[in-house]
RNA sequence: GCGAGGGUGGCGAAAUGGUAGACGCGGGGGACUUAAAAUCCCCUUCCCGCAAGGGAGUGCGGGUUCGAAUCCCGCCCUUCGCACCA
């Protein structure tokens, strides 16, 4: 490699060749060294919660503390925001930038399981070791206001957010079916199920019923929907979002079965094809399929339903094949009134809508596919202009823009759109249905069936039936127990800890039993950001007045793998504490960004392929500021980028041509032609880093310095000082020393942002385009406030232009400082 | 299948209606040096040409415009989500 790292011994043993007069060279492991124990020294990154003026609060995604230690896609996260940060600061503003850990959950349970270590012991572990390489990567953040997921002052205040969602009836217990490995005797995430297999183990996957934990979320899916709109938040995010909440409008149906007191309803976005419902589908699992089957079908149903409990809930999604069973029972279609069978089909979800549907093959792919494979009837009841309205049908026709209601009764002839208001009018006058907004949205799951969360904060009593533990009980300790594997009962391994699970009823004192289930690690993170400031107390989650101080959050970024659920349930707790009175604003996240993903050489990075970026190697080869500062150079922030080692040298040389620069500065006055670029420079990097882009900003600090040590010039004080202050949020070890070497005795980061002069940076001449007939024929230096008339002088005098123009100019577009076009 | 990105030199990428390829890597040549490293200078999209110069060119095909990588229409490829959502 033709730019070798130093290394500290060649920089401190002087060669004999050198010249003793010449500066010492940039040692980045040195300089990084001092710095950092000086930031901690000094309180540098000590953020004044309490009296700090112009508060922003900036905010990072908390990692998952592995054991493999930081990752380079971790790196790239922190310093984007770090950057982000530090730029902040240098705006004036009292930065607030913490960082903590997210430490429970199954990937740690279930690596301590393969290990055969315990994560009580594990994590502390992982977590020194992801601090060593943090505070290594020259991050500003304030570790004094910390968090840790697991400790138990933490984990207190998130049982307690669970008790005010409980208290106001946002949290409830209800039967929801779960992956189960029988294998690994253990719940499973949809994740780790593998084409209906458990990731770890390939064992097949079952389906269990379960009582599990929920959270209303669905009470706020429109007012989550609605405030996207105010967000300034990437919009891919939005996006994510707005798909993942899944707002859909339709009419929800009622269809009476003869010889039953209650009917079936179905929730339809067409009512508009109500004439075409020839069949009716519900979900193996709904309520009524037992009392509607006939004795004939009886044994076919059980089967059925047997089959459809039993497999895995990730392969009944994915399987497309159409099966089902006949109930024996018809209902009357409420339009029509003809009868029509109902079936009984796992492509029908019971969670969504209400668990039945009616089917109008001739207008829905699923239902066409399941009437051809069943023979059921297939009606048309929509055609595209020109189409005879009994024209058989070859596939479903699902168009709407175009198509008319047919074979529709009084409807016949109505636009889709118009007919789906009027049907539910209709409807609605014979009280068989009603207009109905439904969401794709379904109330958040909390339970977990394991060992390494938080408990949750609920004892049952069998006098006095659940009950919430008094707030002044909390924390609920995880016990420390040797066995915490799951097993094959499907309760949790909390259990078997008889002193633990065993606990008085607050309420009668009698024996009660603790709730085993432990909760989601999307609670821990649904309000980490309110804690941080409050980190060190203990008598609250959060201060009132340091959070109306602090939040919401002024930007936060992170991955957009959290797009949905991370950053929809953080939103849910804050409107809920919001709605109790406990914080005073509905949205945690004023500002969103997403930063892309880091491949190398082109692939993903995995463990498999070997291909993984080990930013400790890195730093110590090339120090933190050229690893920080190639990991944005990159590519752009919110796109990502492509890690290829040989890349970080060019940057590295950058810092060094600008150590150099420093250590042969001259008090020389500045030269007016660098001045201009400097300035130029500094417009720049002053509109690009906001932007996050961190790429171009370099790009043309870059630019400068090939300007300011243009043939080995010795640049002047007043030429370089402002370079080490804009180069400083993406090197900041090297500016601090920099700076300091320039004679200044404050840190680089409380001493400003170079003032950006628009009049230093005109430039005197422009290069104008001189095109005919749309193609380029020549260049012109010219003034920049040279009229049209002038330039098209100057233009015609050039000989290599004018030939070009062979007959009468019909027209000329002249754009200032750019560019002429002479039409021909 | 649906949704959201993306496709530009040998490579990472700039440019979001106005000189395509800034900046960097890699490559070539040169200065300095006894030599090397470092530093500095020049060249580096492709084709024709000794050169001056000319032609082509941003996945493919059309369109709008004086002018399109950029806007519009239709394809192809690719990455990432979601996935029987009625």
């Amino acid at each position: 490699m033709s730019a070798t790292p130093f290394r500290r011994s060649e920089m401190t043993e002087p060669s004999p060749h050198l010249d003793p007069a010449a500066p010492e060279g940039y040692d980045p492991t040195a300089v990084e060294a001092r710095w950092q124990a000086r930031w901690r020294e000094r309180g540098t990154n000590q953020t004044d919660l309490v009296h700090g003026e112009r508060p922003f609060y900036a905010l990072m995604m908390f990692p998952y503390p592995s054991a493999e230690g930081l990752h380079v896609g971790n790196l790239f996260a922190f310093t984007g925001t770090d950057i982000y940060g530090r730029f902040q600061r240098l705006q004036g503003h009292t930065v607030f930038e913490p960082l903590g850990y997210d430490a429970f959950g199954i990937h740690s349970e279930n690596y301590a399981l393969k290990v055969g270590g315990h994560p009580m012991r594990l994590i502390p572990r992982n977590i020194a070791n992801f601090r060593r390489q943090l505070e290594r990567a020259g991050l500003m953040v304030d570790w004094s206001q910390s968090v840790d997921t697991t400790d138990p002052s933490y984990y207190k205040w998130t049982q307690w957010v669970f008790l005010q969602l409980y208290k106001h009836g946002l949290a409830y217990k209800k039967k929801a079916a779960v992956n189960w490995c029988p294998s690994c005797k253990t719940v499973l995430a949809n994740e780790q199920v593998v084409a209906g297999a458990c990731e770890r183990c390939g064992t097949i996957v079952e389906q269990r019923l379960l009582e599990q934990w929920f959270f209303r979320i669905t009470d706020y899916a429109a007012r989550l929907l609605d405030h996207l709109d105010t967000l300034d938040w990437s919009d891919t995010t939005k996006t994510a979002q707005r798909n993942w909440i899944g707002r859909s409008e339709g009419a929800e149906v009622t269809f009476p079965v003869p010889g039953h007191e209650v009917g079936i309803t179905v929730f339809t976005t067409r009512p508009d094809t109500i004439f075409g419902a020839t069949y009716m589908v519900l979900a193996p699992e709904h309520p009524l399929v037992s009392a509607l089957t006939t004795p004939g079908q009886r044994d076919a149903v059980e089967a059925y339903r047997a089959r459809a409990a039993k497999q895995d809930l990730v392969s009944r999604k994915v399987n497309k094949e159409k099966t089902g069973v006949f109930t024996g029972s018809h209902a009357t279609n409420p339009a029509t009134g003809q009868p029509i069978p109902i079936w009984i089909a796992d492509y029908v979800l019971m969670e969504y809508g209400t668990g039945a549907i009616m089917a109008v093959p001739g207008h829905d792919e699923r239902d066409f596919a399941f009437a051809t494979q069943f023979g059921l009837p297939i009606v048309r009841v929509v055609a595209a202009e020109g189409v005879d309205a009994d024209a058989p049908l070859a596939e479903p026709y699902v168009e709407s823009d175009r198509g008319r209601l047919v074979n529709s009764g009084a409807f016949d002839g109505r636009p889709v759109a118009a007919g789906k208001q009027e049907v539910t009018a209709w409807l609605a006058d014979r009280k068989a249905g009603r207009a109905v907004t439904n969401y794709r949205l379904h109330d958040w799951c909390i339970s977990r069936q394991r060992y390494w969360g938080p408990p949750i904060p609920i004892i049952y009593c069998d006098a006095c039936g659940p009950q919430p533990v008094p707030e002044a009980d909390l924390p609920v300790v995880l016990p420390d127990i040797e066995d915490y594997r799951p097993d094959d009962s499907g309760i949790s391994p909390l259990a078997r800890h008889a002193e633990w699970y065993h606990v008085a009823c607050p309420r009668c004192g009698k024996q009660g039993r603790r709730e085993t289930d432990v909760s989601d690690t999307f609670l821990d993170s649904g309000w980490y950001f309110l804690r941080y400031p409050s980190a060190t107390r203990s008598d609250v989650p959060f201060d009132r007045a340091l959070t109306r101080k602090w939040l919401p959050v002024s930007t936060y970024i992170g991955g957009n793998e959290h797009a949905v659920l991370h950053l929809l349930y953080s939103r849910f707790i804050t409107m809920v504490l919001h709605d109790m009175g406990h914080i005073d604003f509905e949205e945690p996240f004023t500002r969103f960004r997403a930063h892309g993903l880091i491949i190398k050489e082109g692939a993903k990075m995995s463990k498999t392929k070997g291909n993984v970026v080990n930013p400790d190697q890195f730093i110590e080869d090339w120090g933190a500021d050229a690893f920080r500062t190639y990991l944005m150079f990159l590519g752009p922030y919110e796109e990502g980028g492509d890690f290829r080692d040989a890349g970080i040298s060019g940057v590295k040389r950058f810092l060094d041509r600008l150590w150099l620069a420093v250590s042969v500065v001259t008090d020389a006055p500045a030269d007016d032609a660098v001045m201009r670029k400097l300035h130029q420079t500094i417009g720049k990097c002053s509109t690009d880093i906001p932007k996050l882009s961190y790429n171009t900003a370099i790009a043309a600090m870059m630019e400068y310095m090939n300007v300011l040590r243009k043939g080995e010039r010795r640049p002047a004080r007043a030429e370089v000082a402002p370079l080490v202050q804009l180069v400083a949020p993406f090197a900041p070890h090297l500016a601090e020393e920099l700076w300091e070497r320039l004679g200044n005795s404050r840190s680089v980061f409380d001493c400003g942002w170079p003032a950006f002069d628009a009049a230093l940076a005109r430039e005197e001449t422009v290069q104008l385009a001189v095109q005919v007939n749309g193609k380029l024929r020549g260049t012109l230096t010219v003034d920049p406030g040279i009229t049209q008339d002038e330039a098209v002088a100057l233009a015609r005098a050039d000989a290599g232009i004018e030939k070009f123009v062979t007959g009468e100019v019909r027209k000329v577009i002249f754009v200032p400082r750019r560019l002429l076009n002479l039409v021909v």
